[in-house]
DNA sequence: ATAGTTAAGATTGTATACAATTATTTGCTT
DNA sequence: AAGCAAATAATTGTATACAATCTTAACTAT
């Protein structure tokens, strides 16, 4: 039950035209996915014999990483892969807070009733997909991040929308296939989704602003409380 | 016996020690002043041999500069400057309104008491410029970006601080010069300013986001508003 | 043995050359 | 003359080679 997450931009759509690209999106993956470890040091030969590049098109790579803060680079020094600590996932959290509350906002004044039709029954397929894979904290997870995206496209600002997609959630994907087992909130978070899909159907700005950051912040106190115990 | 061993770099912070790094500042500059004009269409290599590189670092600065968006590039077609429209600045602001109205909020919350001093006192330095350079809008602008500076950095988070400064406040600069004179609302920023930093003083977290989200929100009525008639 | 220095190795930064792709111009047909 | 097609030019993408810088290891002196 694939609940689709690539969407990332539209010019990566299909396979990516040029060998930087291609070399970005693998790498990218396999950092979320953990296969290259949080604090690996990048060596720009290794990597492109790896991916049979040359050092041109992979350097390329690791700065659109860069860009999108999975790897940090010090001039002369080398780049290494990101290490989430709590502190940035604390950040990371807080700007969330105040950007999806100012998407959902937006969305409760622009969404088009057609997609708030779509988001509501969204809902409902997420609350069938938790009864079925009761635990499976991965597909709820993509599904979580299904809904706060399209309050972010609906919310019709570009910026806020590029920063979401393109480095928040990446960060948020790597954390959770990091931290492993999250104990299933999925039912308490589907709730909260639903009030906030009422407030934006409702058109009620104060109110969907007002949800969505306080289940972010939610989120933020769960995720802050896991990472102290087992850094 | 502390003799140095200061073989580990005394970082050139201030001098770039790289030529993609040199040149990603001079071109920023030319773009922010306006010398690299809206739209313009951006050769690799005759902007390699006008800064005196190759193309290598040359494009490395090309990366940069569309990472703080202030170059757009399509693959296989080139880059150009981007263009300022009233959709994204609005967004722009927008966005501020979420992150400094967040950062205002943290700030209240941890901005160490010498530095609310400190605030204050730069307000009244602004003041006294106001006095001096009636209606030189320039120093003004610079002044609200310092103001609105430091209460980034107090709210002691990297990701927001990070946007803010490296990209928001960039484009804003740009908006600036390129609109040339905007109506002096110096004085009435001034009075925002100061209900600002009084309710950190204060420690008033609400107010302060509000506050802080009614000023951006102001600013942004005015500069829509302004580039609609002369887009 | 330890701290400091120096030389060797490894890695990133830069330049040049070539290939692939896109944009432009030229020439032909209608 | 207008519109399309193919050839040509211009520009970006990629690979290789060299230089500058940092890191590591060996070595000397105290």
């Amino acid at each position: 039950m694939a609940i689709s997450t690539d969407r990332s931009n539209a010019e990566t759509r299909d396979e990516p035209s040029t060998l930087s690209s291609r070399a970005f999106e693998q790498i990218k993956d396999d950092i979320i996915s953990g296969e290259l470890a949080q604090g690996t040091k990048i060596v720009e030969s290794d990597l492109a014999l790896k991916h049979g590049i040359s050092r041109g098109p992979l350097r390329e790579a690791i700065h659109r990483l860069e860009r999108i803060k999975l790897i940090v680079r010090v001039p002369h020094a080398g780049s290494r892969v990101i290490k989430l600590d709590a502190r940035m996932m604390q950040d990371i959290y807080t700007a969330r807070e105040a950007l999806e509350g100012m998407a959902a906002r937006l969305a409760a004044r622009l969404m088009p009733e057609a997609d708030v039709e779509e988001l509501i029954a969204l809902l409902d397929k997420h609350e069938a997909s938790i009864d079925e894979h009761e635990g499976k904290a991965y597909f709820q997870s993509e599904g979580d991040i299904d809904f706060h995206y399209r309050i972010a496209v609906a919310s019709q600002n570009q910026w806020i929308l590029d920063h979401l997609n393109g480095e928040l959630y990446q960060l948020l994907r790597m954390g959770r296939h990091r931290s492993g087992k999250i104990p299933s909130r999925a039912r308490h978070a589907l709730r909260q989704h639903r009030q906030i899909a009422q407030a934006i159907a409702e058109r009620d700005e104060e109110l969907a602003e007002l949800l969505m950051r306080r289940h972010i912040s939610s989120a933020r106190e769960i995720v802050s409380q896991l990472l102290e115990e087992n850094p």
